[in-house]
DNA sequence: GATTGTGAATAGATTCACAGCT
DNA sequence: AGCTGTGAATCTATTCACAATC
């Protein structure tokens, strides 16, 4: 199989990613299971997906599957992990040891396989060293060091929306390469530092629509 | 009928509802500034949207601006509020008293407004009768007649994986009427009761490919 | 003069359908 | 015989550009 080619990014769009994480997360449970190989409609069947968009999803990284046969669990779900950067372990810190950066701290999911949270920061000298899950909480001042001396990569934006600006470029001067943001607002973001928006009100907006 | 024509959705696509959202929180923000008129140029520039998709996604729901004028900021949020069936209050209850769980029972922005969280949920006995912010966690058995009782309308649900689906369902025969899950799965969808997935780890992953 | 609303143009995403491998 | 990879067709979304309106 030539692998030669696409190393560079291919500019996936936003919609293709995304579906590209499904996949993933499908093969993962897939393989668990022992099953060696899978075909483009098996997967679609059992996880509610579109067979063509999972072909044509997949060929754009080369002949990844055998005609007349599907794909190699196994190696479809190894050259995923590497389109989505998910070869190595990425470090994470959380700047805002509020509700939700608290419960992010302590949640699982993100301290395991593929992400780490190394650092949790907070402005309120009150919350300074409290221990949330596994984690002490830290001034904003030690924030620029961590980030330097571990390579972190990514930062977990989870303070209020009137001073989450000045935290984004916190980050943004500290290293951080890529942000998830949880504060209800449009950040300006700068060159290089991808963000994220996560925004919980706007999710239930929209299932508010179709309640009428 | 009040307002004539278009009492019926005339099927938003999920990426236009996102917008009007995101147009209705820069328009709130615009408002409380004191702000009477806004043009969508000036709209676009302030929040980083398009002029000319504004207007587009905006025309679908009648001649809502002044030509030549521009939009009457008080009225244009009014009307999207509407479309986006946030002219009441919606109750919300919340299934898993974990991290996630008890984070969002105690985050403000869930319990102001246009949403209101009265009920969370948990099938763990020590976890019953934990006070978390405003609420006290119930037996799942009270989650029935809870919703019966108060007409709620969404469930959040956070609970692990492997119990997503069944949790799921008890919600839908609690007659919960559409769900945020926030369980990293893809649940198997009820007739009528919608689902939208918040899965952080997916959003992750998004960033994570460009880490490279 | 300014700005909306909109048809036409462009760009992008998805689905179809089948040639080409195994 | 079966399934991928892909060009062509279709569907959807966005942008352009300007006539209609204030």
């Amino acid at each position: 199989m030539p692998t030669g080619h696409f190393t560079m990014n291919p500019e996936l769009s936003p919609l293709t990613l995304n579906r590209l994480s499904v996949y993933l997360r499908a093969l993962r449970q897939v393989h668990l299971e022992g099953t060696q190989r899978i075909s483009s409609l098996e997967l679609a069947n059992r996880f509610h997906l579109s067979a063509a968009q999972i072909r044509k999803d997949l060929a754009q990284f080369g002949e990844l599957g055998i005609r007349g046969v599907g794909y190699d669990v196994g190696h479809l779900r190894g050259r995923l992990e590497v389109v989505l950067g998910l070869q190595r372990e990425h470090l994470a810190v959380i700047v805002g040891a509020g509700n939700i950066g608290s419960a992010l701290a302590r949640f699982p999911g993100l301290n395991s396989g593929n992400f780490r949270v190394v650092g949790l920061f907070d402005v309120a000298p009150n919350r300074i060293g409290v221990e949330v899950g596994p984690l002490r909480v830290q001034p904003m001042s030690e924030l620029a060091p961590t980030v330097a001396a571990r390579q972190v990569e990514l930062g977990i934006l989870s303070v209020p929306a009137d001073v989450a600006q000045e935290n984004y470029e916190m980050m943004v001067r500290a290293g951080i390469r890529a942000v998830l943001n949880f504060a209800p607002l449009q950040l300006r973001e700068h060159d290089g530092v991808r963000i994220k928006n996560v925004d919980l009100l706007i999710f239930l907006e929209e299932l508010a629509h179709f309640l009428g």
